[in-house]
DNA sequence: CCAAGACGGTTGCGGGCGCAACTAGTTGTG
DNA sequence: CACAACTAGTTGCGCCCGCAACCGTCTTGG
């Protein structure tokens, strides 16, 4: 009843979930780096830095790292060019001697305030395209795909 | 009637849609990354180079580049490494003596439909954590991303 | 038919990043 | 207290990759 002579399975590339799924995630990046990259300056680890120094004030470069999920090091160096543009500020824990609390700094702080917007408003106008239906289901399968693989925070 | 003390907007970045695309599509990359690595010795450029020559045979290059959406020179070393351990062969094009074709040798074509099914299967496990009814939501958004970011083939 | 430009593919170079080793500081144990 | 094990963060090394220059091959137009 199976067939005998098998027709050679074959994968199309282009309906491959994972691939997908990397070059939607690469579109989405394109559309955003632009406006890291030209009007600020910053490559992307330098902006998840910001983002995440933005909202959690004298969090360290681990928390960064975990939060990110980038490796230590590449945190390391990005936290390291921003200090040298004097856009964040880093300032020894009395708590831990190892680790570094890290501050957005007052040109830092107005960097932050007109990044944010863009952004957001950049991520609003994708999103738009899906109807606010269609965004839900998207989004409910992003859900439970992160718990899946354990991404969630 | 505007709030005059701007409560500083902030974004926090595990919300924020194109850092959670990144992060899950990296995911699932890593969760198929390790049969192309471990078991066949692939990298990714490799395996995509494989996938496409697989249902494409003789295509060239600059399709496989376009295809991938990778860089030429990216597509032209991984060919270089497969054509190195065998698992693909160039012939010159008659037509045009700038081009050349790639095939699947036969010893390509026996990794190929192993690596194939084992592909596959790993990318039904992904997916069969949504249901029937969240995975066709789930590709509804993607696919009205794709074409927003003009990303489909 | 020849010059100029376009195009397929390759390669040297430099930058970014992961790995692993390292420094400095902390915690735990006898 | 001493010593081992652990952790926060930095850095040298090597690999991968995009960029741009390049080579050989078409193609087009004068």
């Amino acid at each position: 009843m199976t067939a005998r002579s098998t027709p050679e399975q074959t994968l199309e590339l282009a309906a491959f979930v994972p691939f997908r799924l990397n070059r939607l995630a690469d579109g989405v990046s394109q559309h955003l780096a632009v406006i890291y990259r030209k009007r600020f300056g910053l490559d992307i680890p330098q902006w998840r830095v910001m983002a995440t120094v933005g909202s959690k004030h004298g969090c360290t470069a681990q928390y960064i790292a975990a939060s990110t999920r980038m490796h230590k090091s590449r945190v390391s160096r990005a936290i390291g060019e921003l200090e040298a543009r004097a856009l964040i500020e880093r300032a020894s824990s009395g708590e831990d001697r190892r680790q570094r609390q890290v501050h957005l700094s007052r040109s830092g702080r107005r960097m932050y305030s007109e990044l944010v917007p863009l952004a957001l408003e950049r991520e609003a106008a994708l999103l738009a395209c899906l109807g606010p239906e269609r965004l839900a289901g998207f989004m409910v399968g992003v859900e439970t795909l992160e718990r899946f693989l354990e991404l969630e925070d």
